[in-house]
DNA sequence: TCTGGGGTCCTAGGACCC
DNA sequence: TCTGGGGTCCTAGGACCC
């Protein structure tokens, strides 16, 4: 058997500043500008458009810490518009299952294909093909690494953002070293801050030096997940692709305030809306919950005012997704982990131990729990039909002083016909 | 003044059982 | 007085990812 037919070819497709490109797709007078996109509540630096990073702005920098740069360079600045962004990657996805439909999807802007049908020589062909689709289809650039393995085609995808064709194939290139010598070792897939410090402490600065060590020193003074990731680097897979969308574990649902919180009333509202937005997430997965977890805390970086942070869990008697039953649960915990005289900055609640909900019915199921369910369901088909919220709970509060601010959105909506681009001839 | 949110997996250590 | 050994299960905390 040839080799060609028996490695396999894994292609990672990355959507290039993903935020920032769905931001653009909208408003074509900032294609050739800096661009940024801020997190939840304007805090962070998310997205950069090429023209951002040269100016030196850095991923996940604080905004307040970089708008000396982003003002003087007239950098675009745009909040986080998540239900865009999702529905931008929904369409590339598609796009993508055109070329194999068993991809895994690894994130909102990212996915692995095998194309392992395909020659070692066709394969980077097909990368360019991929791109040159996904491009025309959705107006969303990507870059496309493909090698051997996930971790490989990691790598090859860091090769690809440099190039100008943004494809990038190590299958067929008998010596890789080389190239992984040049990869720093923070660069690798799963290796992270501090794995990076351990490593170098022990003289790994690289991809080839961590792909030389041996795999029983690394287990013996890392563990399974670090040899994993030197084995990758061997070319020999060992992460599998995850082509079937497995039911998650836990659901959480956490925000920072956009007002620093003191009263009792208003964290008692934050947390009994994040325990509804929890709830009826997984009740549209049919996901009921064994236990929830509430947590609050003060903001990390400001200690002048005394940090608090704690959290607390209860386990349901039964496992449910019913708000009523968590929003209770959820109050309780807060009745005991809240202390007075503190600012919080941030509050978050935890479904954990989720399983079907055909499991759920049991001895001690009645005629309650049905009511019950199907309140749930017509809530949930209220506020689908009417907008999120228009029916709730009373302790989910009107006021909502504690919402996160948002002040750069740019309100593009793409369930709305008013929202769509016009186009003049 | 202002520092995101949502996941998964692994490990160590404790509780418990026989 | 002497106080084993091995197994499982659970949890909290840490590390990683995007």
């Amino acid at each position: 058997m040839s080799s060609t037919q028996c490695t396999k070819k894994i292609a990672l497709v990355d959507c290039n500043s993903f935020y920032v490109s769905c931001e653009r797709l909208f408003n074509p007078k900032i294609r050739k500008k800096p661009v940024v996109v801020l997190s939840n509540n304007d805090g962070c630096i998310i997205s950069r458009s090429n023209e951002a990073k040269a100016l030196g702005i850095k991923m996940g920098e604080p905004y307040f810490k970089g708008k000396d740069i982003i003002i003087k360079n007239n950098v675009q600045v745009f909040s986080s518009n998540y239900s865009l962004y999702g529905d931008i990657s929904r369409r590339v996805m598609r796009t993508l299952k055109r070329f194999n439909s068993d991809i895994e999807v690894y994130s909102i802007d990212e996915a692995f294909l095998d194309l392992s049908n395909f020659t070692d020589q066709e394969v980077e062909k097909v990368g360019k093909e991929i791109r040159a689709t996904v491009l025309q289809w959705t107006g969303i650039p990507t870059s496309i690494g493909i090698a051997k393995t996930k971790t490989l085609s990691k790598v090859a995808n860091h090769i690809a953002k440099k190039t100008q064709s943004g494809v990038a194939s190590l299958i067929g290139i008998e010596n890789i070293d080389p190239i992984l010598e040049k990869v720093e070792i923070n660069d690798v897939w799963g290796v992270g801050k501090q794995l990076t410090k351990f490593y170098q402490k022990n003289g790994i600065y690289n991809a080839k030096q961590l792909k030389n060590k041996s795999n029983t020193w690394i287990k013996k003074s890392s563990n399974v997940l670090s040899s994993r990731t030197a084995m990758e680097l061997r070319g020999i897979p060992c992460i599998n692709l995850e082509t079937t969308t497995s039911k998650r574990k836990s659901c959480v649902v956490s925000r920072s305030f956009g007002k620093r919180v003191e009263k009792f009333q208003e964290l008692r509202e934050a947390v009994a809306n994040y325990c509804l937005n929890a709830s009826e997430k997984i009740r549209s997965e049919s996901l009921v919950a064994k236990a929830i977890t509430v947590f609050v805390r003060t903001s990390p970086f400001q200690r002048n005012f005394g940090y608090y942070s704690n959290s607390k869990t209860l386990d349901f008697p039964i496992a449910t997704n019913n708000s009523i039953e968590t929003v209770k649960a959820a109050m309780s915990i807060l009745d005991s982990i809240f202390r007075n005289g503190y600012r919080y900055q941030k509050a978050g609640v935890m479904l954990t131990g989720l399983s079907n909900e055909e499991g759920k019915k049991n001895l001690f199921s009645t005629d309650k729990d049905e009511k019950i369910n199907s309140l749930m369901r017509s809530i949930d088909n209220t506020n689908y039909r009417y907008g999120r919220s228009t029916l709730s709970l009373a302790s989910a509060g009107v006021q909502k002083r504690w919402n996160m601010r948002r002040q750069y959105s740019s309100k593009i909506d793409t369930a709305d016909f008013y929202c769509l681009p016009t186009i003049r001839a």
